[in-house]
RNA sequence: GCCCUCAUCGUCUAGUGGUCUAGGACACCGGCCUUUCACGCCGGCGGCUGGGGUUCGAAUCCCCAUGAGGGCGCCA
């Protein structure tokens, strides 16, 4: 059996880390076993779905690297593949007069003033179009059989559930158009989706999809629900407990690697913490998934995020960046003319941060011509005697030919020594004249970084103004 | 209310009847390193939801209770 996965979405709004998790899931799964990875687009919500927010739907599933095989934009055979294009199709239509014919559905016509009431049921067509023309709201329903429905869930094991705790289904809206249960039973089936991995919110759907299943004579899919993400409060994650979209933890400056292995790692228990999803198919285990819900943990995502920063090669790092501010800057994009200049400001820059937009404050100061000091940073080149201590450290600075780390602070401790003054005050003062703030990656590291030039000139500058 | 699912440190998990005085990671606390902030290293705190069984033996199996999550839409 060709294993074939799909992950459909409905496009009304962007996509959760809840979404990005199952699709990932999905993914690992379709493609450790050889399978397809379908993307269906439900957008049977005329009101709420857009062309927008599918858009930015299919935009993030890239950037997490989950690619589909078939799919609205990539087409397949088994086209098309957005339900709002299947309606206009028919697809739907045959099935549910399939079943209103065998007599296993319904037209209900519902009364005038109310809505919601049903006046009659009938399996004419004509009666229900009598109605129809007298302004009635007709939907198609499904009559729930009587007895048991019992399916097998991947991770639960066997599910049974009485029939009679069901309604009967609205099958296809007054509008003509179907509902969820009905499509999703529709195209997965025709789609020839073998493995339905979705969230939880969705076990109790799964009987009323098997039922309608099994009065088409399908053979249905295998199941399995994963569990859902929850907020540190144990409710649902949502804005309340900070950002839950997948956008929102990209413009915060996550790495779509580490972001992507923060959700893996969510149920998926494994020896090293750090790895690569798409490097790991092999050992992925849809059994082995934790099956309680989990909570959300920002600060965890922030290490992974930051071990993903300082593991990964300086050139990668800076493609990353550089795509990053793009999108939510639009200076910074010619801090990478200099190339090696701006490898070795990203090597030791890197070393301090957990995220881009982090990143982004400290690699800053290296790539203007002359930083601009921060509230505390003026505060110490207030400070007396600033210029003579400056001075000195030019005049040092100034006589060092071998220029590298260790000869750096060679020059720069026996400056401090000299003066009267303490090396920790030095060293702060010298930081910030050149760098402007007061938190900045080593010392020493800055100056060999920044070169002999650019750290004389940026002294330079702070002493012309003190002269002012 | 009815139906379904789940239950190990604060969080994510390892653990599938004896190797568990329950292991790891994040967070937290303390220390080291140190020019700031981090990183890193070392150490600490901290858990089998409760009660009944089954068994020579239970975190592991069964039952009940409790708690948490989901569902009960012409939303998906």
């Amino acid at each position: 059996m060709t294993v074939r996965v799909r992950f459909a979405p409905s496009p009304t709004g962007y996509l959760h880390v809840g979404g990005a998790r199952t699709a990932l899931f999905d993914w690992l799964f379709a493609k450790k076993n050889g399978g397809k990875f379908i993307l269906r687009i439900e957008d049977t919500d005329i009101q709420r779905s857009t062309r927008e927010s599918e858009e930015s739907i299919m935009q993030d599933l890239k950037w997490c690297g989950l690619y589909w095989d078939e799919g609205p934009d990539v087409g397949g055979i088994f086209g098309p593949y957005r339900q709002s294009e299947r309606v206009s199709a028919g697809i739907y239509e045959e099935y549910a007069n399939q079943l209103l014919e065998a007599g296993m559905a319904y037209y209900a016509i519902y009364e005038l003033e109310d809505t919601k009431r049903i006046l009659k049921r009938t399996t004419s067509e004509k009666e229900a179009n009598k109605y129809r023309q007298k302004g009635h709201s007709i939907t198609v329903n499904f009559k729930t059989p009587n007895g048991k429905t019992v399916f097998d869930d991947i991770a639960k094991g066997k599910m049974e559930f009485d029939n009679s705790t069901f309604e009967d289904l609205v099958i296809v809206k007054s509008n003509g158009y179907p509902t969820y249960n009905f499509a999703v039973v529709v195209d997965d089936h025709l789609m020839k989706i073998s493995h339905v991995v979705r969230g939880e919110d969705h076990l109790t759907n799964t009987p009323k999809q098997i039922m309608l299943y099994e009065a088409l004579g399908w053979e249905k899919p295998k199941f399995m629900h994963i569990p859902l993400i929850l907020g540190p409060d144990k409710t649902p994650l949502s804005k309340r407990h900070g950002g839950t979209s997948v956008d929102y933890f990209r413009s915060y400056g996550i790495i779509d690697k580490a972001f992507v292995n923060y959700l893996a790692l969510l149920g998926w228990g494994v020896e090293n913490e750090i790895f690569d999803p798409f490097k790991k198919i092999e050992s992925f285990d849809l059994h082995r998934l934790s099956s309680k819900p989990v909570i959300f943990d920002y600060a965890k995502l922030e290490w992974i995020n930051g071990q993903h920063m300082r593991s990964m090669p300086v050139e990668e790092l800076i493609e990353k960046f550089k795509s990053w501010l793009e999108g939510n800057y639009s200076k910074g994009l010619g801090w990478f003319e200099n190339i090696e200049y701006a490898e070795k400001v990203m090597e030791i820059c890197r070393q301090k941060v957990n995220n881009l937009k982090a990143l982004k404050d400290f690699v800053e100061p290296f790539f203007v011509e002359r930083p601009i000091p921060t509230q505390d940073a003026k505060k110490i080149l207030d400070l007396p005697y600033v210029q003579s201590y400056l001075l000195s450290a030019l005049g040092a600075i100034k006589m060092l030919n071998n220029w590298n780390v260790k000869n750096v602070e060679r020059v720069i401790r026996t400056v401090a020594a000299s003066e009267n003054i303490s090396k920790k005050k030095f060293f702060q003062l010298l930081r910030v004249a050149l760098l402007g703030q007061t938190v900045t990656p080593g010392l020493f590291e800055s100056i060999y970084v920044l070169g002999k030039e650019r750290s004389l000139t940026r002294i330079q500058y702070v002493l012309n103004d003190i002269s002012k």
